[in-house]
DNA sequence: ACTATAGTCAAATAACCGTTGTACTAATCA
DNA sequence: TGATTAGTACAACGGTTATTTGACTATAGT
């Protein structure tokens, strides 16, 4: 049996940096609620998730994190009783360079 | 009543280059196939929608041009009984500079 | 131990989306 | 005129996804 994505399991499911999947991450970057988060994680290193100033229920919340960390746009590390996410810049600009430059509205510095 | 999108009407939909709307177009660019036809698009100018070696349906292919043309991403030109189709290079690149070279995998290049 | 907090899991619902089938329009060619 | 071709319109099906409700785990503070 798998022991993915259960709370008391500290090994959260990431995908590899080889595996991350360009439609995925369109996919969930595609909604508003998303990508609003992926702004303000882009504005503020490491962010808890309830710590957010978004308008949903922190189930609605923790699903959208969850599409957004298995696609692997953002990484989650549990800390205490919070879950603090950051983008996965690296990987993302590695992988897909320029994509979330032109996403945030920032262009490629080269 | 509205007369959009009627084969015998020569000006099909196309949304102004202010209203495109980020989350549309990341949705319209997050499938397999509209996202080979924005591929195919981005190396051939203009090409008429039958002549995607894409498999798939006429009607399916119809449908996803339609999404990517309401999202702003293609616009399509009535010649003859052939559809063409073209990439809204400079449009895009005007209000989201930078997303469609991030996403076509061509870092942009200044 | 009790309480509060942060977040997840699971089930249910509603809406959306990709795909297919049938029918249709318009244009070209014989 | 008839036949073919390119593509759309519309309705239907099946799968996915966003959202909500309720219950649960685990941590922190008292």
């Amino acid at each position: 049996m798998s022991a993915a994505h259960t709370p008391s399991d500290q090994t959260i499911f990431h995908p590899r940096r080889a595996d991350l999947d360009l439609v995925e991450i369109l996919r969930a970057l595609a909604d508003p609620t998303r990508l609003e988060i992926v702004r303000i994680l882009a504005a503020s290193e490491e962010v808890a998730c309830g710590a957010f100033g978004i308008e949903a229920t922190k189930q609605n919340l923790s699903h959208h994190f969850r599409v957004l960390r298995d696609a692997g746009v953002i990484a989650s590390r549990d800390e205490g009783r919070n879950r603090y996410s950051s983008l996965r810049r690296a990987d993302l600009e590695a992988r897909f360079p320029g994509l979330l430059d032109g996403v945030l509205g920032k262009r490629s510095a080269r």
